[in-house]
DNA sequence: CTTCGCTATATACAAATGTGCATAACGCTC
DNA sequence: GAGCGTTATGCACATTTGTATATAGCGAAG
């Protein structure tokens, strides 16, 4: 029944990735999430809703999004039929592509390294 | 002398690396630079001034960084001749250069893909 | 045995960030 | 034109995170 400290448990990487523009934030993981759940539903309060946002969170999230970026991401309407709606641009859906691949390649790169890093954090 | 948008700035993708254990940060990116400055100087105190850290916010990552890892990564001496001290075990050194390093692969990775990000992300 | 500089720790405060709720405006449908 | 669902926006509040400050305790050295 030997138990010494949290040996059991590993220690694991992680990466955050953003874009940024004169060093402000332009996109994020949560902005990504955001349009992704745009793309999916169509509207920004039911993708907040899906993600756990509040509205207003969501809401400014995504005016960021839009003005970080020559082009605007996400395209909104008001009122009409269903009340409204929120749907990406292509310009949008070629970020949130071009984010997520780089997200992959960075997992990639973690994950190439991670049998080195935990050789080399071994206690001892 | 047109200028239109923000053109003539560029996206900069950046990432930020830590590593957990059961799901909680046990050495972040200020962690990582608090131990170098401890490597550097010998000193918490010090540390936390060089890096604008209150000492208060450092010891607590500290407190952090020596809890999560199975050997303590700072050993702390208080009194004596120069008041006390902080300096990195050899287990502490080993686990900031494997940090450091998995950090510049993951640089690597992003500059890699950098040009491909660009020109999926152009506008038009 | 006093002094010194550092670690260790508590308490009160400040700033940033996010939540919840209220409300207005909009445009289709009935 | 009343009703509906959504975007757009303000405001009061809660939570999180860090700062500033004060104090105790330690151990070598004079």
């Amino acid at each position: 029944m030997k138990r010494r400290s949290r040996s059991g448990s590993s220690t694991t990487p992680r990466a955050r990735l953003w874009i940024e523009r004169d060093n402000i934030s332009i996109l994020s993981d949560d902005g990504a999430d955001l349009l992704e759940q745009i793309e999916a539903t169509g509207s920004l309060s039911e993708a907040a809703r899906r993600l756990r946002f509040s509205y207003r969170r969501a809401w400014m999230l995504l005016d960021d999004l839009n003005g970080g970026w020559d082009n605007p991401l996400v395209r909104t309407t008001v009122g009409g039929k269903r009340g409204g709606g929120a749907t990406l641009t292509d310009f949008g859906v070629r970020v949130l592509r071009a984010f997520r691949d780089l997200q992959l390649q960075v997992e990639a790169a973690i994950d190439l390294e991670l049998p080195a890093f935990r050789r080399a954090t071994r206690p001892g």
